[in-house]
RNA sequence: GGGCGAAUAGCUCAGCUGGUUCAGAGCGCCUGCCUUACACGCAGGAGGCCGGGGGUUCGAAUCCCUCUUCGCCCA
């Protein structure tokens, strides 16, 4: 046969390949569900990225798994969507258009409110959801034509439909509290958004003059000297022996030189500090309860931005100080009057704003709160009920906790850009209500109204997203027909911010779970285990990874490199080691095909023409791989182990297919062989478009008999065929496998020359395994590069030995190469090594325990183990005997 | 302080309900090969007290307890 002339490179190059494809799906509309499809529907819907951002590799993680999963389903039949779109992102965004017109010298306030949010409108307009296109480049097949944002006319219909309707059922109320402040971004922050990180502070002990007290000074302790300006007690717990004699009598505040009673109250730790605590009850959530216990004045000593100010308490040397100047200034003024005792390191919590990282501050404000526990008591009961799961699921008591200890959610934020809040207010009869609509003249007695000028937590509108997306409060054929979902896919950080809430909102409102099954996936992290981000600079942009490994590099690595729920490590450093795997996985796919391709007329026989029985052995064998994979990677992929259906795949194409069918096959390529290489190709294709669909799309294309529209992202999901699973090929082929493995391994031990052919024969234990070789002698003869092979004992001349798994023992012929010595010693650490094996065994065989108690199959496997070992042992033994060794 | 997780080959990780010559993969390393699909490859190989200690069991990398180290979440 002359050499076959490949239309293919051999290296495959991803660039000229990926987008053209994209760009074929995209123009078949495959990626788009039809709501009056017959097909049952399986639907995700993407966790918006903000509409800022641009994709990193943790989104790329995020989002080729909700690929794998919407891809998978959708060859197995489903009418899948993947419902992709953007969050609004109130602080985030605002915080980069605030940026943007700073460097205009201006800030929002010289713009104002309308001409600030007009600004940020055409910011999104311009720069767009970059964020979305670029999934497309790493594959995604999300149905566009669906592409919501939590901004759209109809989605913040939906949220103020939410809003007004939890007004209504008396579940939104005004609450005049201490909440978290970030001085920074200007706005309330929820309890999700105030990270707590341990930070290492310190811990001043402050003297406060006592009139009339058991002793003339009492200590505080406190991480915030700045903050006594603001003080109107101090505390101790009631119980505390050592300080009950000061309970009643008036401390001098030292600074604002103003008096403030010493109470006694349980929230006081006794064993924090001298016992003794100062009470902020403006500036503290702890102490503002203590104040309303006992009826303390709460004077708030900071402004918005978190400088001291207050009209009496804070002197004119502190007054506009930031609050970390102040705790300078004030520790100083402290020294200096002999009120600072000492200041000690001390660890503790802090909070930080999730989106600037200032230090909150602890304000009290009156701000708009759900109130949470009636709608999180449906959830934990349908969660126990099981109708719904987490995947680890070990993430149970974490989610569980949360929602038994639920708090109320602070969701009114200072900010511009956001939904704006309905509530108005009468400005002549006070009169306050939720609207839909809104209003010109307060409905009750006709005055002129004003609107809360605050906007709604961004999550209070993205909590809607399983059914906002699909027109709610309107009954629209998407909604009936995609609600509830099925998988949500997301990361553990935001299981609280948005994944609990989903949850909450759809019992609420649309009486069901929004999804069945919750994904919770690692995080991508760096050799050093720390998370990628943009201040550490150890992030990877996976867009470079496409542009120069492809797109399903980087979503093997990804996908192949992570298990159910853990971590994926990567190397920023190191992009080449990095995602090597992937490259190469879709070389070796990419040449394998290029074979096959060389080898198949342009009329493939289809699998079922073929009368199995009469194949050869590595047919029958590969066609019986070919099923256990399907079942093994459809299995896989079911329960989420992604990596592990991916790795299956691999091991068939690589490890059996090329490595063993092809090469058996090299030599006797027919019409059969054809017939069999086509359908474990195309099977295996199919098997792993999911993970990378680019290059098995491309590929199968080209297989013969396509029709041109065909297109393998909507093409069936292979199913197992019980005529092709053969029990006997799979026993019988590895026999010819070890055969020609044992031969490449002695040729290695003793250095024959490549070329070198051999002569080898076999004495089979059994009549089966006679067949099996004799039925494969050409493929033996060939891969062990032998000159000839023989099935009957050994001929008279010196030799090397091995002996199989199942006591056939292989013979080559090396006169004139062969070390005595050598192959004594060989065979003599093999047969030290079974003579070891088989004391273990007989040591378990003669226990009468293990006989008695394990079950009989254990057992009788355990006999026919020891069965063959004896034996490899006494082939072993004859061979030694043979040579002459002692 | 409470909860969760991790620790297996030089590196990154599999090993799911204890039992297959159970200690595996990829990358890296060593040796030899440009064998007519692929050197991003082929063949062969080295490398591990499965973090330490105790226990349960006929049998433990796997289950329980405990200690050490590291990470995350909550207060």
């Amino acid at each position: 046969m002359p050499p076959p002339e490949f239309a293919l490179p051999p290296q495959y190059d991803p660039h000229d390949v990926e987008a053209p494809l994209y760009q074929r799906w995209l123009d078949r509309g495959v990626f788009t569900a039809r709501a009056d499809s017959a097909r049952e529907p399986y639907v995700i819907v993407m966790p918006p990225p903000n509409i800022t951002a641009i994709l990193h590799t943790g989104q790329g993680l995020n989002n080729v798994i909700q690929d794998v999963l919407i891809r998978f389903e959708r060859m197995r039949g489903r009418a899948a969507l993947w419902l992709p779109g953007t969050d609004h992102a109130g602080i985030a965004t605002q915080n980069v258009v605030e940026r943007l017109v700073a460097k205009e010298g201006k800030t929002r306030f010289d713009l104002g409110r309308d001409k600030f949010v007009e600004r940020v409108w055409q910011f999104v307009r311009e720069t767009g959801p970059v964020i979305l296109e670029q999934l497309k480049v790493i594959g995604c097949s999300c149905d566009w034509s669906r592409t919501r944002f939590t901004f759209d006319e109809a989605y913040s219909r939906s949220v103020r439909e939410v809003f007004v309707r939890l007004w209504e059922e008396k579940l939104i109320y005004r609450g005049h509290r201490v909440i978290h402040w970030c001085p920074h971004c200007l706005t309330a922050l929820s309890d999700e958004e105030a990270e707590s990180k341990d930070t290492e502070g310190k811990l001043y002990y402050i003297r406060y003059p006592v009139e009339g007290g058991p002793q003339p000074f009492l200590t505080v302790a406190t991480t915030r000297p700045e903050t006594l300006l603001g003080d109107t007690a101090v505390a101790v717990n009631p119980k505390d022996a050592r300080h009950a004699g000061f309970v009643g009598k008036v401390a001098r505040l030292p600074i604002a030189d103003i008096s403030i009673p010493i109470v006694a109250d349980e929230a006081v730790d006794p064993t924090f500090g001298t016992g003794f605590v100062k009470v902020t009850p403006a500036h503290d959530a702890t102490d503002f309860d203590i104040g309303l216990r006992h009826k303390l004045e709460m004077p708030l000593v900071m402004t918005e931005d978190a400088r001291m100010e207050h009209a009496t308490r804070v002197p004119k040397q502190l007054a506009g100080l930031d609050r970390f100047e102040a705790r300078e200034r004030i520790v100083d003024m402290l020294k200096e009057r002999g009120l600072l005792e000492k200041i000690e390191p001390h660890r503790h919590a802090l909070r930080r704003c999730y989106r600037c990282d200032t230090i909150v501050e602890p304000r009290l404000s009156d701000q708009w709160f759900v109130k949470m526990q009636p709608l999180a008591e449906p959830v934990l009961a349908d969660y126990r009920r099981s109708a719904f799961r987490l995947i680890p699921e070990r993430w149970r008591a974490t989610f569980e906790h949360w929602m038994e200890h639920i708090r109320d959610w602070n969701i009114s934020r200072q900010l511009w850009w956001g939904h704006r809040i309905p509530v108005f207010t009468c400005t002549k009869c006070k009169h306050q209500w939720a609207d839909r609509n809104d209003p010109t003249t307060c409905p009750k007695c006709g005055g002129p109204v004003e609107q809360d000028p605050d906007v709604l937590d961004t999550w209070f509108s993205s909590w809607l997203w399983p059914f906002a997306t699909f027109g709610w409060p309107e009954r629209t054929p998407d909604l009936a027909r995609f609600y509830p979902g099925h998988t949500l896919v997301t990361a553990p950080e935001i299981l609280f911010f948005w994944v609990a809430r989903m949850l909450m909102s759809g019992y609420h409102f649309m009486d069901d779970k929004p999804f069945a099954t919750v994904y919770l996936h690692g995080t991508v992290r760096d050799t050093q285990h720390r998370k990628m981000s943009k201040s550490l600079g150890n992030g990877i942009d996976p867009l470079d990874v496409v542009r120069l490994y492809g797109a399903d590099a980087l979503r093997w690595t990804l996908i192949a490199g992570s298990s159910l729920g853990a971590d994926v490590i990567l190397d920023p450093n190191d992009l080449e080691t990095t995602f090597a795997p992937g490259r190469n996985f879709a070389n070796k796919l990419w040449n394998i095909g290029r074979f096959i391709l060389a080898q198949l007329p342009a009329r493939v026989q289809p699998i079922d023409a073929l009368d199995v029985k009469t194949l050869p052995l590595a047919d029958r064998w590969v066609l019986s791989r070919a099923q256990a994979t399907i079942r093994e990677a459809t299995a896989s992929f079911e329960q989420f182990r992604l990596d592990e259906g991916a790795k299956r795949c691999f091991d068939f194409v690589w490890k059996e297919l090329a490595d063993w069918y092809v090469e058996a096959v090299k030599p006797r390529l027919s019409a059969d062989t054809g017939a069999v290489l086509s359908y474990c190709f195309d099977t295996v294709l199919r098997l792993l478009h999911p993970v990378v669909p680019f290059i098995t799309e491309e590929l199968w294309q080209k297989l013969p008999g396509r029709r041109p529209d065909e297109l393998l992202v909507v093409a069936a999901w292979p199913e197992p065929r019980a005529g092709l699973v053969d029990p006997a090929a799979d026993q019988q082929f590895p026999l010819v496998q070890e055969t020609i493995s044992s031969i490449r391994m002695l040729r290695a031990e003793y250095r024959v020359p490549p070329k070198a052919r051999l002569e080898a024969s076999v004495r089979p234990k059994s009549e089966q395994a006679r067949r099996a070789l004799a039925g494969e002698q050409e493929t033996i003869l060939r891969l062990a590069q032998l000159s000839a092979l023989a099935f009957d004992g050994h001929r008279a001349t010196v030799g090397a030995h091995a002996v199989l798994a199942d006591g056939s023992d292989v013979f080559v012929a090396l006169e004139g190469e062969i070390d005595v010595q050598q192959e004594c010693r060989r065979l003599s650490s093999e047969l030290t090594r079974l003579d070891q094996q088989l004391a273990g065994l007989a040591a378990k065989l003669t226990n009468q325990n293990f006989v008695a108690r394990a079950p009989a199959e254990v057992v009788a496997k355990e006999r026919e183990k020891e069965r063959a070992w004896r034996d490899q042992r006494q082939a072993l033994a004859d061979k030694l005997k043979s040579l002459g060794c002692s």
